[in-house]
DNA sequence: GCCGTTTTCGGCCCGACTGTTTTCAGTCG
């Protein structure tokens, strides 16, 4: 039993609750239960046992007693007596845009529609007419709504999303209307996967400002276009929507466009609590109505008492009682990173030389980097024989010698193979400045399996980083089910690193598992995964996954001069 | 359904946009 089962089970009843027209704030419950479980670090199975779930924030006597159930018999008995009054796959109307637990509702019992298909040929054949406060428009918005959802699918990668919100920037800032502009929402936050992108703009001319966005040249439809805020979807079928301020109340919008929403939630029940009112104006006393603050965002917190909470942390887990103590984290910041631990050349499957990639690497700024080819069986993508290893530590060494300030460093990253081998033997490993030992096969193995196979590969004095440790590829692929507790305590034992690997569909560890690592001791290293020399930027999401994880510039390895790390993975062995 | 430096009952974040309503409900973020 996995939290992530738990939180579906918690997920499904609250949209059968929603539905079914329930108070909004008991469905409300049931998601923030959801939340809180899917945030926390330990085994909610555990807590359940010990009759510990009430400890949770949101959680209380009767959620619990349901968590209890599901999580000793395997079922849920509520859960299932919700599903016998409904049809499945009702829930599955909520997610049409524009669509909600009344009209789903409505749909159900007047004309016993209970899928997208059948909702679909309804409004097509215009019976979605014969209900009362339905009319021609909203049949029309229910199809365009079918479509969108059809076309959206999955959520897009960080990956994808930032690089197409600067594009959008960089074109609106030129327009004479926008003052300030600034991505906000799951974006800001550096959330792994995001929805919608969501920019904010200060402007004297709203209007002026959102003709501007609404007629650019990637929009392909406009969905919604008011006043102050509008909604395109663009050529390539994203939505991105445009909120339009005053610059007096550009912070306070920042604040309230970027989420997220339980940190806002939370955020403005503490200032109703002192007789405050947030929104996205600005922040106001309610008995006076005077403004208190609003033209910079960290006015907001500083007038709550609080530090400036950096965006990624703002989630709902602690960052605003912590800020509220002034004992925020203080985040890894890209600067702090003196080197890159992981990269790919053409002896593997990477496609610049080694030469390029270190000149790429002394661009950026960087005192070392680690060339961490693939090692022997992986044979499909040129993984290094013994002689070939040999040869590239000559053409390394070689390098180095006409480096000022910059040393470049032999790594591998060895394959971590079925039963917990490494693929060469410990005279080979101990060649290498830094190992790097990945699993890349067999990522399905039961939990304890493949946690021996990570703690054997841990336990090798050779081995100083794991490599994308849980294997997943987001929306491809699930992340192994090893069991954290142990592998990270184990990595403290044996002073073992664990790699947050930057590669976009990657970010692995992800945010909540950097957490718990850091929390646990671990060292973490942050590297790009590199195998193009454009590819070295990619590690700022990896830093972003870390800053979501609350990670410090001293819980990281590569945040290390050169000679310090040096000493540090000379300790192991 | 949860929760408590006013509270064990009565609240629960707040405002914009849309469509269908002459004053508001539904939905969204």
């Amino acid at each position: 039993m996995k939290n992530q089962d738990v939180v579906e089970l918690l997920n499904d009843i609250a949209d059968m609750l929603e539905i079914r027209g329930e108070s909004t704030f008991r469905v409300r419950a049931y998601r923030e239960a959801a939340r809180q479980i899917e945030n926390l670090q330990e085994d909610v199975a555990a807590l359940a046992t010990e009759g510990k779930l009430t400890d949770i924030r949101g959680i209380g006597s009767s959620i619990a007693e349901k968590i209890h159930e599901f999580v000793t018999t395997g079922r849920s008995e509520y859960r299932e007596n919700l599903a016998r009054t409904l049809p499945p796959g009702l829930a599955e109307l909520l997610e049409i845009p524009g669509i909600g637990s009344r009209k789903a509702l409505l749909f159900y019992e007047k004309l016993g529609i209970s899928t997208i298909d059948e909702l679909e040929q309804a409004a097509r054949e215009h019976k979605l007419q014969e209900l009362p406060s339905i009319k021609e428009k909203t049949e029309q918005n229910v199809l365009e709504g079918i479509e969108r959802l059809r076309q959206k699918s999955t959520r897009m990668l960080l990956g994808v999303a930032l690089p197409a919100a600067e594009e959008v920037i960089r074109m609106l800032k030129q327009h004479p209307s926008v003052e300030r502009i600034e991505v906000g929402g799951s974006i800001r936050r550096m959330q792994e996967t995001i929805g919608d992108i969501d920019i904010l703009v200060a402007s004297s001319s709203p209007k002026d400002a959102i003709n501007a966005f609404t007629s650019l040249p990637i929009v392909k439809a406009v969905i919604a276009k008011g006043g102050t805020k509008a909604s395109i979807l663009t050529r390539q079928d994203l939505q991105i929507d445009l909120r339009v301020v005053s610059p007096e109340q550009w912070g306070a919008a920042l604040q309230y466009f970027t989420g997220s929403k339980p940190h806002n939630i939370q955020l403005r029940s503490i200032a109703e609590s002192r007789g405050m009112k947030i929104n996205e104006y600005g922040i106001f006393r309610i008995d006076t109505g005077e403004r208190l603050a609003g033209r910079e965002e960290c006015d907001i917190y500083s007038t709550l008492d609080m530090l400036c909470i950096p965006p990624e942390i703002r989630n709902a887990t602690g960052e605003i009682e912590a800020a509220m103590k002034g004992e925020l984290p203080n985040l890894i910041d890209i600067s702090d990173i003196r080197g890159d631990l992981h990269c790919h050349t053409d002896w593997s499957d990477g496609a610049n030389s080694i030469e390029a990639m270190a000149e790429a690497a002394k661009a950026r700024g960087y005192e070392y980097l680690v060339i961490s080819d693939h090692s022997v069986s992986m044979g499909f993508i040129h993984g290094l024989s013994t002689d070939r290893v040999r040869e590239q530590r000559a053409i390394i060494d070689d390098l180095n010698k006409s480096y000022k300030d910059f040393k470049l460093l032999q790594g591998i990253e060895v394959n971590i193979r079925g039963n917990g081998n490494l693929d060469y033997p410990d005279d080979v490993l101990a060649r290498f400045d830094v190992v790097t030992a990945s699993i890349h096969s067999g990522l399905a193995q039961p939990r304890e399996q493949i946690t021996q196979r990570m703690i054997k590969a841990m336990q090798n004095p050779h081995v100083d980083i794991i490599g994308h440790p849980s294997g997943r590829l987001i929306g491809r692929r699930d992340p192994a089910d090893f069991d954290r507790e142990v592998v990270f305590s184990t990595a403290v034992e044996t002073g073992t690193a664990m790699e947050i690997d930057s590669q976009p569909d990657r970010l692995d560890l992800k945010d909540t598992d950097a957490r718990r690592a850091v929390d646990m001791g671990v060292m973490v290293a942050i590297n790009s995964d590199a195998h193009t020399t454009d590819q070295l930027d990619l590690i700022r999401y990896g830093i972003a996954t870390a800053r979501r994880g609350w990670v410090e510039k001293d819980d990281v390895l590569n945040a290390l001069p050169l000679e310090d790390l040096m000493a540090r993975l000379g300790k192991k062995k």
